[in-house]
DNA sequence: CAGAATCCCATTCGATACTG
DNA sequence: CAGTATCGAATGGGATTCTG
């Protein structure tokens, strides 16, 4: 792919000091942004991305990762050995779009056009936990909840202000939802289905402290809807 | 214009439930998000906000008003006799994209590669200072700040934790900035130029309580790069 | 598997001209 | 002023193929 001159960016955009060009600049092409959220959790591979991204090319997912290095927002890694592969890892800088990752979700899910049933990834799924959580009372949590999703594992461990979430094991959680894909959970969480019936029906499986998980989930909700 | 089939949106974008995919559906579509920007302070015609973006075509701007209005973020509306023109609106929901704007905006700001002397907005620096106020000193500010930029006047009244920012004639203000162009204004804001250079080569000129003035600028600042 | 290279079609854009 | 109409050029994206 030819680089674009950097005196015009990505062809000619705006040319504008605001911070929303800026911004759209770096990364409202399509999809740039649903890949640096996949990103948001930690280093993945181009096959990672591209399985958690249905209708991403591999072509598309070749340029986006090429301007949004050049952009600064992620660098391209070599794994040490073993392991030696290459990986897509977020800059401190590109870390930074979370709140604005956040900022987004929350506005679409003010929407009543917004369909919280569709499809989710995983990583999808563990964001909107940290933008729909309700901050005074993560404190009141005590105790790591885990999350397996397909083959994607995750911690999460619910502090007073803060809901820190890392990919890991999930030996150490007290409570662990499993599940084969992520918009059953979600279907929980934030469509209200009775978990029951989903663990009957859709292959989830709760495990461990099953009071913590439920008093863990009532922790989201999403916003009322605006005209 | 064809509108588009409702179920693929825009054309064929990422059928993700994740709110960051949905909300670019919407506003990630190359000007979107600047012609709201141009609506947040109120409504405005089709030629201001064309004025206000120099580059984009009538024919994108037509696009653009259609696809937002249709997605619910904007509607036109006639203004009462006299008068009898046309303006777009932004609708409730469309205006809770403020946060969203801001945090772009704030994402920005934090890239060594943000250059904040490229020629701006009336409208887009307004809401900088929203996003750069230092809110735990707005309180301090005793007195209405006004602006005159090109054509546009806005007034700006500080209170304690908010920075009410509105359309209007800058007779009730006790100080007022008047300039042909708003890069003047965030030059002195945000670049550290000396406001008396300004003044006497930019066509800068601060009318009223010069020494509330210096005070209220001296809330905003841009934060610190990230690498 | 991780991408680069080609090919080709669909869409989009900008410029210009036109209209109520 | 507030758009609409048209056209040629540029861009974008999917499918396929090739390579280390």
């Amino acid at each position: 792919m030819k680089l674009q001159n950097e005196t015009k960016g990505h062809g000619k955009w705006y040319g504008d000091a605001c911070g929303t060009a800026f911004a759209m600049e770096l990364v409202g092409e399509r999809w740039s942004l649903l890949i640096v959220r996949e990103l948001m959790l930690g280093a993945r591979r181009f096959s990672d991305i591209r399985a958690s991204l249905p209708g991403l090319s591999a072509k598309v997912l070749t340029e986006r990762l090429a301007s949004l290095e050049e952009a600064g927002v992620l660098i391209r890694r070599q794994l040490p050995p073993p392991g030696k592969v290459q990986v897509y890892e977020l800059t401190e800088w590109g870390s930074a779009t979370e709140p604005l990752i956040q900022e987004l979700g929350r506005w679409a899910a003010k929407s009543s056009a917004h369909d919280p049933t569709l499809p989710l990834s995983p990583v999808s799924l563990m964001l909107s936990l940290r933008t729909m959580a309700d901050y005074v009372r993560t404190g009141t949590i005590v105790g790591k909840v885990g999350f397996v999703i397909g083959d994607e594992s995750f911690l999460v461990e619910p502090g007073p202000g803060e809901l820190p979430i890392r990919r890991g094991e999930v030996k150490e959680a007290d409570a662990v939802f499993r599940a084969p894909d992520a918009v059953i959970i979600a279907g929980g969480i934030y469509a209200g289905m009775p978990w029951d019936e989903l663990e009957q029906e859709a292959g989830l499986v709760i495990e461990g402290d099953r009071d913590l998980a439920m008093r863990f989930v009532a922790l989201f909700s999403l916003p009322d809807k605006l005209a």
